[in-house]
DNA sequence: TTTAATGATTCTCG
DNA sequence: CGAGAATCATTAAA
Protein backbone atom coordinates (compact mmCIF):
# COMPACT_ATOMS: atom_id res chain seq x y z
CA UNK A 1 0.00 0.00 0.00
CA UNK A 2 1.24 3.57 -1.20
CA UNK A 3 0.75 6.58 0.81
CA UNK A 4 -1.72 7.85 -1.47
CA UNK A 5 -3.86 4.97 -1.13
CA UNK A 6 -3.63 4.67 2.79
CA UNK A 7 -4.57 8.26 2.62
CA UNK A 8 -7.25 7.98 0.78
CA UNK A 9 -8.46 4.84 3.18
CA UNK A 10 -8.10 6.90 6.64
CA UNK A 11 -10.32 9.54 5.25
CA UNK A 12 -12.62 6.91 3.29
CA UNK A 13 -15.41 7.29 6.16
CA UNK A 14 -15.56 11.13 5.19
CA UNK A 15 -15.18 11.01 1.90
CA UNK A 16 -17.48 8.20 1.33
CA UNK A 17 -14.80 6.89 -0.70
CA UNK A 18 -13.11 3.89 0.99
CA UNK A 19 -11.07 1.05 -0.18
CA UNK A 20 -14.46 -1.38 0.62
CA UNK A 21 -16.75 0.85 -1.09
CA UNK A 22 -14.42 0.72 -3.96
CA UNK A 23 -13.52 -3.26 -3.92
CA UNK A 24 -17.04 -4.45 -3.01
CA UNK A 25 -19.92 -1.91 -3.26
CA UNK A 26 -22.39 -5.36 -2.65
CA UNK A 27 -21.17 -5.56 0.68
CA UNK A 28 -22.06 -1.70 1.38
CA UNK A 29 -26.03 -1.96 -0.15
CA UNK A 30 -26.14 -5.23 2.03
CA UNK A 31 -25.28 -3.71 5.01
CA UNK A 32 -27.72 -0.61 4.56
CA UNK A 33 -30.60 -2.48 3.10
CA UNK A 34 -30.92 -5.25 4.64
CA UNK A 35 -29.47 -4.12 7.84
CA UNK A 36 -28.19 -7.23 10.45
CA UNK A 37 -27.29 -5.23 13.31
CA UNK A 38 -26.82 -7.80 15.22
CA UNK A 39 -24.11 -9.06 12.77
CA UNK A 40 -22.81 -5.16 12.35
CA UNK A 41 -22.35 -4.75 15.96
CA UNK A 42 -20.64 -8.34 16.32
CA UNK A 43 -18.29 -7.01 13.18
CA UNK A 44 -17.98 -3.46 15.62
CA UNK A 45 -16.90 -5.38 18.84
CA UNK A 46 -14.40 -7.87 16.95
CA UNK A 47 -13.13 -4.88 15.37
CA UNK A 48 -12.30 -3.16 18.75
CA UNK A 49 -11.49 -6.32 20.50
CA UNK A 50 -8.81 -6.40 17.89
CA UNK A 51 -7.32 -3.62 18.88
CA UNK A 52 -3.69 -3.88 20.13
CA UNK A 53 -1.01 -1.53 20.47
CA UNK A 54 0.68 -2.22 17.34
CA UNK A 55 -2.40 -1.30 15.26
CA UNK A 56 -2.82 1.82 17.59
CA UNK A 57 0.83 2.46 16.74
CA UNK A 58 0.30 1.80 12.99
CA UNK A 59 -3.24 4.35 13.31
CA UNK A 60 -0.76 7.08 14.59
CA UNK A 61 1.56 6.61 11.73
CA UNK A 62 -0.78 6.84 9.11
CA UNK A 63 -2.25 9.79 10.87
CA UNK A 64 1.09 11.21 10.86
CA UNK A 65 2.02 10.18 7.44
CA UNK A 66 -1.48 11.98 6.08
CA UNK A 67 -0.54 15.06 8.52
CA UNK A 68 2.84 15.25 6.34
CA UNK A 69 1.72 14.69 2.93
CA UNK A 70 2.23 17.10 0.40
CA UNK A 71 -0.96 16.81 -1.08
CA UNK A 72 -2.79 17.32 2.10
CA UNK A 73 -3.42 20.62 1.72
CA UNK A 74 -4.67 21.02 -1.59
CA UNK A 75 -6.93 17.60 -1.25
CA UNK A 76 -8.64 19.17 1.77
CA UNK A 77 -9.31 22.48 0.85
CA UNK A 78 -11.05 20.85 -2.24
CA UNK A 79 -13.03 18.39 0.23
CA UNK A 80 -14.01 21.58 2.11
CA UNK A 81 -15.29 23.30 -1.13
CA UNK A 82 -17.30 20.20 -1.62
CA UNK A 83 -18.73 20.33 1.21
CA UNK A 84 -19.30 23.63 1.05
CA UNK A 85 -21.09 23.76 -1.40
CA UNK A 86 -23.36 21.12 -0.23
CA UNK A 87 -24.33 22.44 3.24
CA UNK A 88 -24.79 26.07 1.20
CA UNK A 89 -28.07 24.79 0.07
CA UNK A 90 -29.47 23.15 3.30
CA UNK A 91 -28.07 25.95 4.93
CA UNK A 92 -30.50 28.63 4.23
CA UNK A 93 -33.07 26.90 6.10
CA UNK A 94 -31.60 28.40 9.64
CA UNK A 95 -29.70 31.08 8.39
CA UNK A 96 -31.99 34.08 9.72
CA UNK A 97 -31.11 35.58 12.72
CA UNK A 98 -32.50 38.97 13.23
CA UNK A 99 -32.81 40.40 16.82
CA UNK A 100 -35.62 38.99 18.69
CA UNK A 101 -38.98 40.80 19.64
CA UNK A 102 -39.69 38.17 22.10
CA UNK A 103 -36.12 38.82 23.65
CA UNK A 104 -36.39 42.59 23.59
CA UNK A 105 -39.94 42.38 25.63
CA UNK A 106 -38.36 40.10 28.15
CA UNK A 107 -34.95 42.33 28.50
CA UNK A 108 -37.51 45.27 28.72
CA UNK A 109 -39.29 43.91 31.59
CA UNK A 110 -36.58 42.53 33.38
CA UNK A 111 -34.22 46.06 32.93
CA UNK A 112 -37.43 47.93 34.23
CA UNK A 113 -38.21 46.09 37.39
CA UNK A 114 -34.62 46.36 37.80
CA UNK A 115 -34.04 42.28 37.54
CA UNK A 116 -31.09 42.96 34.89
CA UNK A 117 -29.62 45.84 34.25
CA UNK A 118 -27.25 48.18 37.12
CA UNK A 119 -26.65 46.07 40.30
CA UNK A 120 -28.25 46.60 43.92
CA UNK A 121 -28.69 50.21 43.07
CA UNK A 122 -30.94 49.83 39.80
CA UNK A 123 -32.88 47.61 41.66
CA UNK A 124 -33.32 49.14 45.03
CA UNK A 125 -34.48 52.49 43.03
CA UNK A 126 -37.04 50.30 40.93
CA UNK A 127 -38.79 49.64 43.98
CA UNK A 128 -38.48 52.74 45.13
CA UNK A 129 -40.50 53.68 42.56
CA UNK A 130 -42.86 51.05 42.54
CA UNK A 131 -43.56 51.88 45.86
CA UNK A 132 -43.53 55.50 45.04
CA UNK A 133 -46.06 54.59 42.73
CA UNK A 134 -48.07 52.99 44.84
CA UNK A 135 -49.42 56.19 46.50
CA UNK A 136 -47.49 57.77 49.13
CA UNK A 137 -44.24 59.23 50.14
CA UNK A 138 -40.79 57.07 48.90
CA UNK A 139 -40.10 56.91 52.51
CA UNK A 140 -43.35 54.40 53.25
CA UNK A 141 -41.19 51.95 54.52
CA UNK A 142 -44.02 49.49 55.11
CA UNK A 143 -42.89 45.74 56.02
CA UNK A 144 -44.63 44.52 52.61
CA UNK A 145 -42.56 47.00 50.46
CA UNK A 146 -39.11 45.90 52.34
CA UNK A 147 -40.79 42.36 52.08
CA UNK A 148 -40.99 43.16 48.01
CA UNK A 149 -37.78 44.61 47.44
CA UNK A 150 -36.32 41.50 49.71
CA UNK A 151 -38.06 38.48 47.18
CA UNK A 152 -37.27 41.18 43.81
CA UNK A 153 -33.47 41.27 45.27
CA UNK A 154 -33.81 37.32 45.56
CA UNK A 155 -35.47 36.52 42.12
CA UNK A 156 -32.51 38.97 40.46
CA UNK A 157 -30.19 37.20 42.59
CA UNK A 158 -31.07 33.84 41.30
CA UNK A 159 -31.05 35.00 37.62
CA UNK A 160 -27.83 36.67 37.71
CA UNK A 161 -25.69 33.62 39.09
CA UNK A 162 -28.10 31.22 36.87
CA UNK A 163 -27.29 33.56 33.60
CA UNK A 164 -23.61 33.65 34.54
CA UNK A 165 -24.07 29.71 34.77
CA UNK A 166 -25.18 28.92 31.31
CA UNK A 167 -22.70 31.66 29.70
CA UNK A 168 -19.77 29.51 31.51
CA UNK A 169 -21.71 26.53 30.45
CA UNK A 170 -21.66 28.15 26.55
CA UNK A 171 -18.68 29.63 26.43
CA UNK A 172 -16.79 26.15 27.80
CA UNK A 173 -18.86 24.35 25.51
CA UNK A 174 -18.40 26.60 22.75
CA UNK A 175 -14.14 25.99 23.30
CA UNK A 176 -14.24 22.87 23.45
CA UNK A 177 -16.24 21.82 20.45
CA UNK A 178 -13.74 24.46 18.74
CA UNK A 179 -10.86 22.88 19.83
CA UNK A 180 -12.33 19.16 19.08
CA UNK A 181 -12.91 20.40 15.73
CA UNK A 182 -9.93 21.79 15.68
CA UNK A 183 -8.24 18.72 16.39
CA UNK A 184 -10.46 16.83 13.98
CA UNK A 185 -9.80 19.54 11.38
CA UNK A 186 -5.63 18.04 11.08
CA UNK A 187 -7.99 14.40 9.76
CA UNK A 188 -11.05 15.67 8.38
CA UNK A 189 -11.74 17.95 5.73
CA UNK A 190 -13.15 20.97 8.47
CA UNK A 191 -13.24 24.25 7.04
CA UNK A 192 -12.92 27.97 9.61
CA UNK A 193 -15.97 28.20 7.69
CA UNK A 194 -17.62 25.90 9.26
CA UNK A 195 -16.43 26.05 12.95
CA UNK A 196 -17.82 29.19 12.89
CA UNK A 197 -21.29 28.03 11.70
CA UNK A 198 -20.94 24.98 14.42
CA UNK A 199 -20.19 28.10 17.27
CA UNK A 200 -23.49 30.28 16.04
CA UNK A 201 -25.65 27.18 16.19
CA UNK A 202 -23.74 26.44 19.87
CA UNK A 203 -24.69 30.22 20.80
CA UNK A 204 -28.30 29.92 19.19
CA UNK A 205 -28.67 26.72 21.32
CA UNK A 206 -27.74 28.47 24.08
CA UNK A 207 -29.51 31.68 23.77
CA UNK A 208 -32.50 29.97 23.82
CA UNK A 209 -31.90 28.68 27.12
CA UNK A 210 -31.14 32.09 28.40
CA UNK A 211 -34.78 33.16 27.14
CA UNK A 212 -36.05 30.37 29.03
CA UNK A 213 -34.85 31.90 31.90
CA UNK A 214 -35.35 35.33 31.40
CA UNK A 215 -39.14 34.04 30.36
CA UNK A 216 -39.36 32.46 33.68
CA UNK A 217 -37.86 35.04 35.63
CA UNK A 218 -40.56 37.30 34.01
CA UNK A 219 -43.19 35.16 35.18
CA UNK A 220 -41.82 35.08 38.95
CA UNK A 221 -41.64 38.86 38.62
CA UNK A 222 -45.19 39.15 38.12
CA UNK A 223 -46.27 36.88 40.41
CA UNK A 224 -44.30 38.58 42.96
CA UNK A 225 -46.00 41.94 42.06
CA UNK A 226 -49.30 40.39 41.76
CA UNK A 227 -48.92 38.63 45.47
CA UNK A 228 -47.63 42.11 46.53
CA UNK A 229 -50.69 43.87 45.21
CA UNK A 230 -53.22 41.66 46.68
CA UNK A 231 -51.44 41.58 50.16
CA UNK A 232 -52.11 45.64 49.64
CA UNK A 233 -55.61 45.00 49.74
CA UNK A 234 -55.30 42.78 52.78
CA UNK A 235 -55.91 45.71 55.47
CA UNK A 236 -55.58 45.10 59.11
CA UNK A 237 -57.19 47.67 61.58
CA UNK A 238 -55.09 50.09 63.34
CA UNK A 239 -54.41 49.57 66.75
CA UNK A 240 -56.25 51.16 69.16
CA UNK A 241 -53.74 54.07 70.36
CA UNK A 242 -53.43 55.38 66.59
CA UNK A 243 -57.75 55.37 65.74
CA UNK A 244 -57.32 57.41 68.85
CA UNK A 245 -54.46 59.92 68.29
CA UNK A 246 -56.26 60.25 65.09
CA UNK A 247 -59.71 60.39 66.14
CA UNK A 248 -58.68 62.88 68.60
CA UNK A 249 -57.13 65.21 65.82
CA UNK A 250 -60.58 64.88 63.83
CA UNK A 251 -63.07 65.61 66.27
CA UNK A 252 -60.61 68.64 67.50
CA UNK A 253 -60.55 70.01 64.36
CA UNK A 254 -63.99 69.12 62.96
CA UNK A 255 -64.41 72.65 61.55
CA UNK A 256 -61.34 71.75 59.54
CA UNK A 257 -60.17 68.66 59.32
CA UNK A 258 -58.17 69.04 56.93
CA UNK A 259 -54.42 68.16 58.40
CA UNK A 260 -51.76 70.03 56.42
CA UNK A 261 -48.81 67.91 55.14
CA UNK A 262 -46.98 68.40 58.22
CA UNK A 263 -49.73 67.30 60.81
CA UNK A 264 -50.28 64.25 59.03
CA UNK A 265 -46.66 63.66 58.91
CA UNK A 266 -47.09 64.06 62.66
CA UNK A 267 -49.89 61.55 62.59
CA UNK A 268 -47.84 59.16 60.88
CA UNK A 269 -45.12 59.19 63.06
CA UNK A 270 -47.28 58.91 65.99
CA UNK A 271 -49.27 56.07 64.65
CA UNK A 272 -46.40 54.45 63.43
CA UNK A 273 -48.49 54.48 59.92
CA UNK A 274 -47.61 56.12 56.79
CA UNK A 275 -48.42 59.58 55.00
CA UNK A 276 -50.82 57.99 53.17
CA UNK A 277 -52.92 56.26 55.31
CA UNK A 278 -53.56 59.13 57.44
CA UNK A 279 -54.97 60.86 54.39
CA UNK A 280 -56.87 57.65 53.79
CA UNK A 281 -58.54 57.63 57.22
CA UNK A 282 -58.83 61.60 56.93
CA UNK A 283 -60.78 60.59 53.66
CA UNK A 284 -62.76 58.00 54.96
CA UNK A 285 -63.46 59.73 58.19
CA UNK A 286 -64.82 63.27 56.45
CA UNK A 287 -67.36 61.12 54.05
CA UNK A 288 -68.35 58.65 56.83
CA UNK A 289 -69.25 61.59 59.39
CA UNK A 290 -70.06 63.90 57.10
CA UNK A 291 -73.04 61.29 55.71
CA UNK A 292 -73.99 59.97 58.97
CA UNK A 293 -73.11 62.59 61.95
CA UNK A 294 -75.80 61.10 64.19
CA UNK A 295 -73.72 58.05 64.29
CA UNK A 296 -70.85 59.60 64.74
CA UNK A 297 -72.33 62.29 67.50
CA UNK A 298 -71.42 59.75 70.83
CA UNK A 299 -67.89 59.61 69.42
CA UNK A 300 -67.95 62.95 68.84
CA UNK A 301 -68.73 63.79 72.51
CA UNK A 302 -66.55 61.49 73.60
CA UNK A 303 -63.50 62.74 71.76
CA UNK A 304 -64.60 66.27 73.31
CA UNK A 305 -64.39 65.08 76.36
CA UNK A 306 -61.03 63.64 76.34
CA UNK A 307 -59.63 66.42 75.03
CA UNK A 308 -61.30 69.08 77.47
CA UNK A 309 -60.08 66.52 80.02
CA UNK A 310 -56.38 66.59 78.73
CA UNK A 311 -56.57 70.17 78.28
CA UNK A 312 -57.56 70.76 81.99
CA UNK A 313 -54.58 68.49 82.53
CA UNK A 314 -52.10 69.84 80.77
CA UNK A 315 -53.30 73.78 81.48
CA UNK A 316 -53.85 72.29 85.11
CA UNK A 317 -50.12 71.45 85.15
CA UNK A 318 -48.80 74.33 83.10
CA UNK A 319 -50.16 76.41 85.92
CA UNK A 320 -48.65 74.42 88.66
CA UNK A 321 -45.07 74.06 86.73
CA UNK A 322 -45.34 78.08 85.93
CA UNK A 323 -44.93 77.39 82.23
CA UNK A 324 -46.01 78.87 78.79
CA UNK A 325 -49.47 77.22 77.57
CA UNK A 326 -48.83 74.19 75.44
CA UNK A 327 -49.67 75.49 71.55
CA UNK A 328 -52.12 73.59 69.93
CA UNK A 329 -54.22 71.32 72.08
CA UNK A 330 -57.84 71.82 72.53
CA UNK A 331 -57.92 75.39 72.26
CA UNK A 332 -61.21 75.59 70.37
CA UNK A 333 -63.06 72.87 72.59
CA UNK A 334 -66.29 74.52 73.85
CA UNK A 335 -67.93 71.65 75.04
CA UNK A 336 -69.83 71.79 77.90
C1' DT B 1 -73.44 32.94 59.12
C1' DT B 2 -74.79 37.59 58.64
C1' DT B 3 -73.80 42.24 59.32
C1' DA B 4 -71.32 46.38 60.59
C1' DA B 5 -66.96 48.61 60.60
C1' DT B 6 -63.03 49.94 58.32
C1' DG B 7 -58.83 50.46 55.49
C1' DA B 8 -57.74 50.67 50.59
C1' DT B 9 -58.67 51.52 45.74
C1' DT B 10 -60.57 53.74 41.87
C1' DC B 11 -62.95 57.17 39.62
C1' DT B 12 -64.41 61.97 38.65
C1' DC B 13 -64.03 66.76 39.22
C1' DG B 14 -62.15 71.35 40.03
C1' DC C 1 -52.63 66.84 42.59
C1' DG C 2 -56.00 66.43 46.42
C1' DA C 3 -60.86 65.92 47.86
C1' DG C 4 -65.18 63.57 47.45
C1' DA C 5 -67.73 59.64 46.34
C1' DA C 6 -68.58 54.96 45.35
C1' DT C 7 -66.98 50.59 45.86
C1' DC C 8 -64.07 46.64 47.12
C1' DA C 9 -62.29 43.37 50.41
C1' DT C 10 -61.19 42.09 54.85
C1' DT C 11 -61.90 42.04 59.79
C1' DA C 12 -64.54 42.09 64.00
C1' DA C 13 -68.87 41.88 66.19
C1' DA C 14 -73.61 40.15 66.48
Amino acid sequence: MDDQTRMLASMGGLGGLSQADVGDPDSVRKQQSLGQPPQDIGDILQQIMAITDESLDEAQARKHALNCHRMKPALFSVLCEIKEKTVLSIRGVQEEDPPDPQIMRLDNMLLAEGVSGPEKGGGSAAAAAAAAAAGGSPNDGSIEHSDYRAKLAQIRQIYHSELEKYEQACSEFTNHVMNLLREQSRTRPISPKEIERMVAIIHRKFSSIQMQLKQSTCEAVMILRSRFLDARRKRRNFNKQATEVLNEYFYSHLSNPYPSEEAKEELAKKCAITVSQVSNWFGNKRIRYKKNIGKFQEEANLYAVKTAVDAANVSAQASQANSPATPNSGLFICYE
